[in-house]
DNA sequence: CGACACATTGACCAGACTCAAAGCTAGTGG
DNA sequence: CCACTAGCTTTGAGTCTGGTCAATGTGTCG
């Protein structure tokens, strides 16, 4: 597969920044002008692991992925999900060993951008090197709220709080709408992102589906009563630094 | 109180900075010349607020200050420690309304530094500005350590963890040494970082003394068998990006 | 069609919480 | 210098949220 800059690949990056902050053209050019090397990967599989030193950043272009550490008796806490746009593993640019691994979740297609040219792209556009800063503290942001979800939220409280946080980030990039969308989330790893077991997460989910908050069947999240779901969650989008801001 | 250079509050930072990297003379003059303006606060105040929109970061140079979100019924996560050289809000550089507060946990001195400044600095020396991204970035590594514990380990295991990184990071800046270091934390403010009730907190202080782990009295920490502490914590430094690895 | 992964449910258990009551201790003011 | 106070620590008894174990149902894909 060849090292080449790919404008198609990189609109969905470009579509992610501008969904925390606009870009000249300029910037958008030399965005679409860094190489990169894409790769099609099946579900569950590593892209990045603990203990790896990568020399590329991985941006998603097709399915989703989460990063996770697990601890020595396979016990696993996922920190984030990733949808197409994001650059999971930004921080692996200026921190060189990875201290948790990266996975897809679904068949997802990834491309490579090696870090030179990212680095090379920071130095000559300033201003693009303070955006993506600016993204890896925005990652800070949500890991501080996932924090608070889970030591200080109930399970229910928590799971309400998760299902606005992916609404609103998915409709942002235009993957949702309708207080619907695609949600390819097992409940075990939903679990895993909420410090719950499996077993607790369907009971909570069948309370909200009872309560006719959510429903999620067939990997379909459908959010039936949004206002009562935020307050429920004491939801508060500013963390998200999201510059349209949507149906909050 | 003026506006204008310190060198000697700024060897604070520089300390800190030299724990994770090295720096050049160069770096070191233009770190100095950064002027500041500096405060005394009483234990237990805001030095910034949820929902502000902070002109300036903040340098801790005497004391112990927290970052914490409170939730609509007062429960309370803390999401980190600061000590003498923290910048605990420097990702206010870039995010420009504060999803969380950071307050004093004992008398402080501290010196806040314009963000203009800090800009101007990051132009001029980019690499600077990459290290105090470095230095954000390592933060984010630390906030997924505490997801883990929040989420995956037991209270136990949970505290373990904590007092290892907590030496480790007192000790990197020379305030800790002989498995020993003040540490002014309250049970109940360890029972907001670590998602547990300050009656629970103190229940697996009697244990640990028990086992002959550690003792924390009169706001002391003796860590009494660190290899049996870091097996029980499953604690790896990497996280910390610690460039004079210690004792681990 | 079979296999495998995922979802669902029940019964029982345990780690951590709540409530409440004493003990300490450091700092304050007289 | 000591008494007082406020905040912190410690402990017990009882409760509850969420975990464990295990069985069964469901759906998807080769």
């Amino acid at each position: 597969m060849p090292l080449a800059p790919n404008p198609h690949a990189m609109a969905m990056l470009i579509r992610k920044l501008e969904s925390i902050a606009s870009l000249s053209d300029e910037q958008r050019q030399a965005i679409e002008r860094l190489p990169l090397r894409t790769h099609t990967l099946a579900a569950r599989q590593d892209i990045v692991r603990d203990g790896d030193k990568p020399g590329h950043c991985c941006l998603i272009l097709d399915g989703w992925a989460c990063r996770y550490k697990l601890l020595g008796d396979g016990r696993r806490q996922i920190f984030s999900f990733h949808i197409p746009g994001d650059v999971p593993d930004l921080q692996s640019l200026h921190i060189h060993t990875m201290d948790h691994s990266l996975a897809t979740m679904t068949k997802a297609t990834v491309a490579l951008i090696p870090h030179e040219s990212l680095h090379e792209l920071t130095l000559r556009h300033p201003d693009l090197g303070t955006l993506f800063w600016r993204e890896t503290l925005i990652d800070a942001a949500i890991f501080r709220e996932w924090m608070v979800g889970l030591g200080r939220r109930s399970a229910f409280e928590h799971m309400a709080h998760l299902f606005c946080e992916l609404y609103l980030t998915l409709q942002a990039v235009g993957l949702a709408e309708n207080y619907r969308c695609r949600l390819p989330i097992a409940q075990l790893d939903l679990g895993d992102a909420l410090g719950l077991t499996s077993v607790h997460v369907n009971r909570v989910l069948r309370d909200m589906r009872g309560r006719a908050l959510i429903t999620l069947r067939s990997q379909t999240l459908v959010i039936e009563a949004w206002e009562e779901l935020v307050r429920i969650a004491q939801f508060d989008p500013t963390y998200l630094n999201l510059e349209r801001r949507a149906a909050a």
